[in-house]
DNA sequence: ATGGTAGAAACTCTA
């Protein structure tokens, strides 16, 4: 079982650049952050003449996320349990015998400001719901943006990035805490090239200078991590015409 | 110490 994640920065803009990518790759499961969208402008035709088929929560401009499956997958949440949230950033599915949820971490803005607070708020709560969900749900993974570059490694510049926003030490805890509540991070599970990134801002040429940050993520439950195989980062559709700052994160599971 | 870019929408906010 072969689950993606790609944060995609407007699916409108980015959906001929998806519909190419599945073409390529055949995912059983994609799980897309910042489409962007209203759901009633959510283009499920195109998804499903693609083979996929599309489960989705957005709202006009900001956030969105959504999860498109070979296999037809069951929708079970679109908000946090308990957690007051106008933001659409979570979708919680059973696919192929897996829970998959996808999700998009608030980004937090600048350290100290009201958006980190929220963001840290925010993780909490997941936390709080996913280390519940696992309790009683072994075949378990998290994929998307979570907005947290974990380690120094998976920064360009630790000197630059320590104590900013995306790479501060409360929310590298908070990453701690989220793998502590029973997820391995798939990435790490193999080895892997100096300088992996996920995302690379637009400004000053920085994908071209290597200038990135390791923020996307696919972070399977104790169990399924034993089925993990392989987990890679494809750069290719970052390297594209009108790029999403963000590249497709792709990992696989043996089946149980 | 500021600005650089992109997307959506609407002359600004978010990332």
């Amino acid at each position: 079982m072969k689950i993606a994640t790609w944060n995609v920065n407007s699916l409108k803009v980015r959906l001929p650049q998806v519909l190419d990518w599945l073409e390529t790759h055949r995912p059983d499961v994609l799980c897309l952050q910042e489409t962007k969208l209203e759901d009633a402008a959510f283009p499920a035709a195109q998804i499903r003449a693609a083979g996929y088929h599309p489960l989705f929560s957005g709202q006009k401009t900001y956030n969105g996320v959504a999860l498109l499956s070979r296999e037809k997958a069951e929708m079970l949440a679109t908000a946090i349990p308990g957690f007051r949230d106008e933001q659409k950033r979570v979708l919680a599915s059973d696919v192929g015998g897996v829970r998959v949820v996808c999700v998009y971490v608030p980004n937090g803005e600048a350290v100290g400001s009201d958006k980190y607070r929220y963001k840290l708020d925010w993780l909490a709560a997941f936390t709080r719901w996913m280390k519940r969900e696992g309790e009683h749900c072994p075949g378990l993974v998290l994929a998307g943006d979570v907005n947290i570059a974990p380690e120094p490694r998976d920064v360009h510049d630790p000197a630059l990035w320590e104590g900013r926003v995306l790479h501060s030490e409360p929310e590298r805890r908070a990453f701690r805490a989220l793998l502590d509540a029973g997820f391995r991070d798939s990435f790490r599970l193999f080895p892997q090239p100096e300088g992996s990134y996920t995302w690379w801002d637009y400004r000053m040429n920085a994908f071209k200078r290597k200038m990135g940050l390791r923020i996307d993520h696919i972070l399977p439950s104790e169990t399924l991590a034993k089925r993990c195989k392989s987990c890679v980062i494809d750069k290719t559709p970052r390297a594209a015409e009108r790029p999403s700052d963000h590249a497709p994160v792709v990992a696989e599971f043996d089946e149980p």
